[in-house]
RNA sequence: GGCCCCAUCGUCUAGCCUGGUCUAGGACGUAUGGUUCUCAGCCAUAAGACACCGGUUCAAAUCCGGUUGGGGCUACCA
């Protein structure tokens, strides 16, 4: 029965790299049978924030990564760890100084770890300082309560990153001060930005939420996280959480880091979007408009347009500029596309004819417009382009867009009309 | 500086553990062509990598050593 655990400090919203560590353990709970924790590392009460708690918990419920049991708080468990450090000082491990606490650490000789990801890693305590144990003011050393917590909610497996492999051989030696058996590490290396320094803002964002407000689908963002540092070992790029837990092998994470790459995510996110039925995509297009501050458009508009631009979008939000013009008069104009498909005379006059035609036909709907579409181009001996370039610019504002004649049914006979006559005077 | 981790296309990776099947496979991105009213999508094609040096071996991307390069840690932060 394995026991994992993922530790966030409440000191800030939730990183996309706490993310992965939070996935990976997860996959390692779910995979093998077993737990997985949330442990609130708030020893630094200053910096802590409960907002920040909050925003964590709720980042996590929002990409799938449930927790298993009451979450516990370091700030709740000062007097454990002094406890603990004061038997440590007892059994003539550990000194105090003033009011620290500080543990002796054995020189000349060597800490062994075999990491489940890296393998064998050797340090030698002459490399290593006594270690605090209890600070001054009366708070514990993250390196003492990380082991005194880890032991007591018997955790089998820690899966974290890279940048507390040298934290592993001073808390092997507070396991064995503790006379407890320590639990197997296994370090997955960094999340790196694009030129290979730190993840920031210049990446696409540091935090999860920042990709969750962009109209990011936690499915996606799992996906591609999944798969930076962990292969299932052939070509299989979509894999939904469920499957990744049966695909799961620790054995095959990559002890190299990676560097975060926000087109592979976009491309990603597309797919998931293009998965989904329309109707499933209504209510997260839905929230995306409310984030947005704009008005939350009928249901059956939505819905079709939703079928129509499910194909050509990366995220949700790129949904709201698209389709701006079936939501209102006052959508953005392409003052290029314009200038190339409306200035002239002749498009005016080919819109105006265009338009009586359309007046004169019984239903609106795609195939009707487009039979009229055909007849007059061929009339006219032009090509069909010579009337569908202007006319979707009159109609939406854009050069770009979904097929015509579909977006001139779900706008309407009157109000294409309308754009049409006003853009042809 | 010291200690530690790492090194395959621009990026994510398969292959490495258990050398030969690798003139190194896939995906993203890029370029070109096809479909089409544009874009997206879909389809096809192309360019593009084993960091370097040495060793072991009949044979090395794969094992070993070194060099270079990148990253982490080096707090009474977590």
């Amino acid at each position: 029965m394995a026991r994992v655990r993922f530790a966030p400090s409440p000191t800030g919203y939730l990183h996309i790299g706490s993310a992965r560590t939070a996935l990976f353990n997860w996959l390692y709970a779910h995979r093998y049978g077993g737990a997985y924790i949330l442990r609130i590392e708030d020893t630094d009460k200053v910096r802590s924030e409960k907002r920040f708690l909050e925003e964590i918990m709720e980042s996590l419920k929002w990409l799938g990564l449930d927790w298993d049991e009451e979450p516990i708080k370091q700030s709740e468990r000062f007097d454990i760890y002094r406890k603990a450090a004061e038997d440590l000082v007892n059994k003539g491990k550990a000194y105090r100084e003033g009011e620290a606490y500080i543990f002796k650490v054995d020189k000349g000789r060597s800490v062994e770890i075999d990491d489940m990801i890296h393998g064998k890693i050797t340090f030698n305590t002459d490399d290593i300082k006594d270690q605090v144990m209890i600070k001054s003011d009366g708070s514990p050393a993250y390196n003492f309560c990380c082991v005194i917590d880890d032991a007591f909610l018997k955790i089998t497996h820690i899966i974290r990153g890279d940048d507390h492999v040298s934290n592993t051989p001073k808390q092997v030696l507070f396991y064995e001060a503790l006379g407890i058996m320590p639990p197997k590490f296994g370090h997955m290396p960094l999340i790196m930005g694009q030129d290979g320094s730190k993840l920031s803002k210049r990446d696409g964002g540091t935090a999860v939420e920042e990709y969750r407000r962009e109209g990011f689908l936690p499915e996606a963002l799992v996906n591609y996280l999944l798969l930076l540092g962990w292969s299932p070992g052939g070509d299989r790029e979509i894999m939904p959480l469920d499957e990744a837990v049966k695909a799961f092998d620790i054995n095959h994470m990559k002890g190299v880091q990676a560097k975060f790459d926000i087109q592979k995510l976009r491309w990603m996110n597309g797919e998931y979007i293009m998965a989904k039925k329309a109707e499933a995509l209504m209510p997260l297009i839905k929230k995306q408009f409310l984030a947005s501050g704009k008005a939350v458009p009928e249901d059956n508009i939505l819905l079709k347009v939703a079928e129509l631009y499910k194909a050509r979008i990366k995220t949700l939000s790129e949904f709201i500029t698209l389709t701006d013009c079936f939501f209102g008069d006052d959508y953005a104009i392409d003052e290029k596309g314009r200038e190339k498909h409306l200035s002239s005379a002749e498009s005016k006059t080919i819109l105006s004819e265009f338009a009586d035609r359309l007046e004169k036909t019984g239903d609106f709907a795609h195939k009707t417009i487009e039979d009229a579409c055909r007849i007059m181009a061929e009339e006219k001996k032009m090509k069909a382009g010579t009337i569908i370039h202007p006319t979707r610019m009159a109609i939406s504002g854009k050069t770009q867009g979904a097929g015509l004649f579909e977006m001139m049914e779900i706008l309407g006979k009157d109000k294409v009309i309308e754009r049409m006559r006003k853009a042809a005077s």
